[in-house]
DNA sequence: GTCTATAAACTGATAGAC
DNA sequence: GTCTATCAGTTTATAGAC
């Protein structure tokens, strides 16, 4: 029997990726649960907090598959990292959590930005240090902040356009220098 | 003297852009002009009426930006076009009104949405048409879209992080092989 | 056009019983 | 851990006076 705490995680980060933070409010997740709201606020006294929560539990769960991916060419490096997105964006035509929340976080608590931040930065370390060594370290940002970008936009462009091949089309043009195919 | 209209359409817009749709509302806007909310009801009866207000404002303003867009190589068009995304985050430090809004679009009413998506897809369409008409049109369209994410992306990760810097190097790697410079 | 006044619903949050 | 009950504040929206 699953706990109280991870389905409450999971009604949350569905609607927030689908709807946005503001738009998801502690009563409705409390009814998709059965219970009432004064309970989620036993496991998230603020609303802050199941933000924080979110974003941390989406980062490791998107770090384990960063882990998962085996050693390869740049390029086969890449085209998996970019299956991590397509993964999160078909699982259930949402956007990336860290997308939504980026996007919002003029508007959102501080310790969720802060989480948010983190997410986006790692992402982009992560591409940077798979890149090529012979390529200045500087560039390689640069190209990695471009990817990272790219499928982030590629997601919105896919959701709001309700037409997930856009996500493929961009996926294959950003991976076009990189010497792989796309789809895998 | 600049009429209530246009006053409200331009706070609605720049707190839309920075907060997102649902961290806004019509009591705000009132307050910052002085006025009480029901007169905000006046223009705009519903919430939606105003959001479908914002977008079409919004698109013709940058329509007109198209339009102003002289004559050139492939690669000048597409750094004009990138000039007008670049001009339009560094007004406000905010991301575009329909990158915000596409985010979003889960949530938001239908004729919201509809008007984003004309935003998003006639964005597309005018980078395709501006491209060498020596490239096949699908390819022209997904090397399109990929643009059009790509700056979308590109604002959502400068304005996240904080760091306006990430959208010029996104922009200079999106241009890199059309022939251009960047910052222009 | 702007106001006062108000409605009905919803928000995040808390106190305290079981 | 979940509940009932409640709070103060907010939301979108309307009716009607000036």
């Amino acid at each position: 029997m699953a706990d109280t705490l991870n389905l409450l995680l999971d009604a949350a980060e569905q609607r927030i990726r689908a709807y946005g933070y503001h738009a998801v409010s502690f009563r409705e997740l409390a009814d998709a649960l059965g219970i009432k709201s004064s309970s989620v606020h036993y496991y998230f006294p603020q609303k802050e907090d199941l933000g924080v929560a979110l974003v941390r539990r989406y980062s490791e769960q998107f770090d384990r598959g960063l882990a998962a991916i085996p050693d390869g060419s740049v390029g086969q490096k890449l085209q998996a990292f970019c299956g991590l997105y397509r993964a999160s964006l078909m699982a259930n035509d949402t956007l990336c959590l860290c997308g939504m929340l980026g996007v919002e976080s003029g508007g959102l608590p501080e310790p969720v930005v802060k989480a948010v931040q983190q997410f986006l930065q790692a992402n982009v370390d992560w591409v940077a240090e798979a890149m090529s060594a012979e390529v200045a370290l500087a560039e390689r940002q640069s190209q990695a902040a471009t990817l990272v970008a790219g499928l982030q936009g590629a997601m919105m462009m896919a959701v709001c356009l309700k037409d997930l091949t856009y996500f493929d089309q961009t996926v294959k043009q950003l991976l076009k220098s990189y010497a792989v195919d796309w789809p895998q």
